[in-house]
RNA sequence: GGUCGCUUAGCUCAGCUGGGAGAGCACCUGCCUUACAAGCAGGGGGUCAUAGGUUCGAUCCCUAUAGCGACCACCA
């Protein structure tokens, strides 16, 4: 038999322990038809990501699920893998090669390529290496990565099946487009953030008048490339000017008045210059008033030469400039501060310059709908339900989906372009000939796809999808997915539609949505901050199985959490309280087989209230998380394993442990091991390693608590009487520690205690409980009797439902000190009764509440009488 | 502007379908009791934001108000 140290020590334990459970392939899942499917797919992390909070609090959800679901005998699959991310991995390459003094430039497409493959191998595995330390059993031999061959596959499949039903179209339109990382991208990556600007008020003069109409602008250098101005259509202060031109000051072109519906006549002046190249509400006008587009701003953030003498300015340069020569020119009338909303590229902070550009798109409007069904269908369930509103919200407004992106890394997209009769073809290997004209000089398209259109196959691309594999049949759709509701719209819509698009059903039934972990004082972790927590060193420090619930605990699902460097050491706390229970037992089984059996007439009465406490407590477990209440589930098994096992089970057996004579020994030892072990199973889901650990020590066989069978409620494990009788020695215990609390009796001083009842059934109680007041409550002898004879005057009195317990301390006792403190607790307990009475009297809720209800207050009323009674009868002897 | 959420102990937060308010930390008192001082025992502390309503009964359901927050859209 094993010796366990005094403490806990993670960092001995858990590389040991996940090392064994690969060599053994736990973690692994083979199709196995007679079992019901769980699956679940990670979303997976980016493999330029350095495992964070937001990592480490979604991928302990998973693994807690996962290991619930195979302890309870399912087909447990948990797929794990890597995202290419496009756009990060592709900043991170150019970076790296920079620092080599090789810019993008100097390479072909084929040559970054090969940078970007060997950055991915040496990179690419780290992520998935960090999630390893936390403990994640996902099925490693199924990992995947977006853009390996099969998924690969799967992407031109459905970009091309998509193409032929017409979902995916190519053309010009305005778009968002990052000067820094020169691409485009899709309205989800655009971040509104208020900034502080100006409203500048110009005024442009009206041909052939000597008047001006003025426009109040927040870009004053996108004039340059104004081809109209806009009015609203009933403003009556401009309706005389509609069809009229003005003179563009600086630029001197001439340009139409025009009238629409978009202009807000309350805004600024109630007109608006038009530039259809560069701002997304300006091109909407422009189509319908056919204006030229001029785009005066290039693909690097620069003017151009339709700028004229501002070309080759940055734009804010300018801006400067611009606004410098029309106050020199006379036309600026006035600059009004204004705050705005600026749009910024979530991943770089760059200022999103619309521009037009010919890419990509999918029509979403009816890939759309299906995926809204199946939320009113209940074929796909929000855990918490309010987010199902964000995923409808969107869903019903949704754009057409920008797809193409500028960049190398990623899937290129199928389409080549005839060089000679521009015809477009998709197809997954580039076409001998153009199918128009028979040519054969064609050029594939050099965009690559968004990153999302790979993660939105991901449920049935990782299972083998377009091929029918036995994985997909069997383990399609996915059980449950996990994520932060920041990413509903980037990932989820998007593989529910493609799901539903391709395989004909959702991909997942559930979708636990969980918040974002901040910091202690409420922001957001982010590198520019430096305020994020590594989970790495948290691991390294306090352990894994600390960290996982420490983002368990204490916060209700979609809800961000503080994160608390404290509370992580307060749950290592307690990995080292059942670390120490499980020594204690394995301590007093020296010399005994572990593998003990007791014949279940044995039990002593504490034995059946833990091992009935437990049954339950099991059922309680499995309910919360069946209903993915996970911090409940953990908050109950804390509460259960710290207060009902080590304080009171513990401290009860303990007399009978020391006596290794005492008949009922094995009992409170078998006892110990057995609700011990089932009490590890209930935890492993969150606390993987230490609970591992303990469970062998606690065999003397290789076993693993990973596979072992999850603990189910039995009838034959229900012991109410036993749990009744306990309580009330639990309670009487209390009592009499309260009361040398209050009087200060030092915990040495140990006394006499006399129980005192009339009811014989409390009598035999105490009887078999005697032994609990010497332990537990500083009893020397503990006589039982009916009435109060022999005992002396000046004992203190407890009182408990049905008795009364003496206790003769004379010299401690302070007459007026108790009577006062009685007095006191008897006003208490008329508060009480009075209340039930009260409740008992109203009609309505003898009429109404629940029989129930009714019988508990009942209940409680006679217990606060039978009490009140006996302090009053105690007050009395005192005079 | 639209949608959603939050307001509970000093702090951070739980509280499942309405039936006498909980945890962790912090604080106070006493204990190194042979599993654990990363511990044990005892204790103080809350008009559950406000005002109405429904109900026999509301922290919980409904309405309004106030404060805070998130997301979406956006007026140049």
């Amino acid at each position: 038999m094993k010796n366990l140290e005094k403490i806990y020590d993670p960092s001995t334990v858990e590389d040991r322990l996940y090392k064994k459970w690969m060599d053994n392939g736990y973690f692994h899942a083979e199709v196995e038809k007679d079992k019901e499917p769980f699956t679940i797919v990670m979303p997976p992390p980016n493999i330029t990501g350095q495992l964070h909070m937001g990592h480490a609090l979604d991928s302990t959800l998973q693994d807690i699920l996962i290991r619930y679901k195979r302890m309870q005998g399912y087909n447990a699959l948990w797929v794990p893998g890597t995202d290419h991310a496009s756009i990060a991995t592709e900043v991170k390459i150019v970076e790296k090669l920079a620092e080599e003094g090789i810019t993008k430039d100097d390479l072909t497409r084929e040559e970054f390529l090969e940078h970007a493959w060997e950055w991915k191998e040496e990179y690419g595995g780290i992520i998935t290496d960090q999630l390893k330390k936390l403990g994640t059993s996902c099925d490693w031999e199924r990992e995947r990565f977006t853009m390996d061959d099969g998924l690969s596959n799967a992407v031109e499949q459905v970009f091309i099946k998509l193409y032929e039903e017409g979902y995916i179209y190519r053309g010009d339109r305005i778009i968002n487009w990052c000067p820094v990382c020169e691409t485009t991208i899709s309205e989800a990556e655009v971040e509104h953030d208020e900034q502080a600007g100006s409203l500048w008020h110009i005024r442009y003069p009206i041909i052939g008048t000597d008047k001006y109409i003025q426009v109040a602008t927040t870009r004053p250098e996108t004039m340059l490339g104004d081809t109209a101005v806009a009015v609203h259509p009933s403003d009556e202060r401009y309706m005389d000017l509609i069809g009229k031109k003005v003179m563009l000051p600086l630029v001197n072109r001439e340009i139409p008045i025009v009238a629409d519906h978009y202009v807000e006549q309350e805004f600024g002046t109630g007109v608006v210059k038009i530039t259809p190249a560069h701002d997304p509400n300006d091109f909407d006008i422009g189509q319908r008033h056919d204006l030229e587009q001029i785009t005066v701003i290039n693909d690097k953030g620069i003017m151009n030469s339709k700028a004229g003498k501002y070309e080759g300015l940055t734009i804010s340069e300018a801006r400067a400039k611009v606004v410098e020569d029309l106050k020199e020119e006379g036309y600026l009338v006035e600059i009004e501060k204004h705050t705005h909303n600026v749009g910024t590229h979530d991943r770089c902070d760059t200022t999103i310059e619309p521009m037009i550009k010919a890419q990509w798109f999918v029509r979403m409007e009816e890939l759309a709908k299906p995926a809204i069904e199946a939320l009113e269908k209940e074929d796909l369930r929000f855990v918490p339900e309010r987010f199902g509103k964000t995923y409808l919200n969107w869903l019903e407004n949704i754009r057409d989906w920008c797809i193409s992106r500028q960049l190398w890394w990623g899937h290129r997209i199928p389409a080549y372009y005839c060089q000679d009769c521009d015809e477009i073809m998709i197809s997954a290997s580039k076409p001998e000939k153009c199918t128009k004209c028979d040519s054969t000089n064609l050029k594939q398209d050099e965009d690559s796809l968004d990153t999302w259109f790979s993660s939105a196959l991901w449920p049935f691309s990782t299972l083998g999808w377009p091929e029918e594999t036995e994985e997909l049949k069997h383990f399609y759709p996915t059980s449950v997915l996990v994520t932060g509701y920041d990413i509903i719209f980037f990932w989820v819509v998007r593989m529910v539609f493609s799901g539903i698009e391709q395989m004909g059903e959702v991909p997942f039934k559930d979708v636990l949505i969980h918040g974002l972990v901040r910091d202690e004082q409420g922001r957001k972790m982010s590198k520019s901050l430096g305020n994020g927590i590594d989970p790495l060193e948290l691991i390294e420090e306090y352990g894994a199985d600390a960290l996982r619930l420490t983002l368990v605990t204490g916060n209700a699902p979609g809800n961000d959490m503080r994160f608390y460097t404290d509370r992580v050491e307060t749950n290592r706390n307690f990995g080292n309280k059942i670390w120490n229970a499980a020594r204690f037992i394995l301590m007093n089984y020296e010399g005994e087989d572990l593998n003990l059996t007791v014949d279940p007439e044995e039990l002593e009465a504490e034995d059946r209230w833990i091992i009935s406490k437990l049954n339950t407590l099991a059922k309680e477990v499995s309910d919360n998380m069946d209903k993915y209440e996970l911090g409940i589930a953990v908050q109950k098994l804390h509460d259960f394993a710290w207060e009902e096992f080590c304080d009171w089970y513990i401290e009860m057996v303990k007399p009978r442990l020391y006596n290794k004579e005492d008949p009922s020994r094995n009992a409170a030892l078998w006892t110990l091991r057995v609700v011990m072990i089932d009490t590890l199973k209930l935890l492993h889901p969150y606390i993987p390693f230490i609970t591992e650990e303990i469970f062998m020590s606690l065999q003397d066989k290789e076993e693993t608590i990973m596979t072992s069978k999850w603990p189910v409620y039995t009838e034959d494990r229900n012991f109410q009487t036993e749990e009744k009788e306990i309580e009330l020695m639990k309670q009487a215990v209390r009592n009499i520690r309260n009361i040398r609390a209050e009087m200060n009796v030092p915990p040495s001083r140990k006394a006499q205690m006399y129980v005192v009842s009339e009811d014989e059934n409390i009598r035999d109680i105490f009887d078999r409980g005697t032994v609990f007041f010497s332990s537990l409550a500083g009893a020397t002898e503990v006589i039982i009797q009916e009435d109060k004879k022999g005992i002396e005057d000046g004992a203190v009195a407890v009182v408990i439902p049905g008795a009364d317990i003496y206790i003769p301390l004379a010299e401690l006792l302070d007459i007026d000190k108790e009577i006062k403190r009685l007095n006191k607790e008897r006003e208490k307990l008329i508060g009480e009764v009075e209340r039930v009475d009260k409740k008992l009297a109203n009609k309505g809720f003898v009429a109404n509440a629940p029989e129930k209800v009714i019988e508990g207050e009942k209940a409680k009323r006679e217990k606060y009488q039978t009490m009140l009674e006996q302090v009053e009868e105690r007050i009395a002897s005192f005079k």
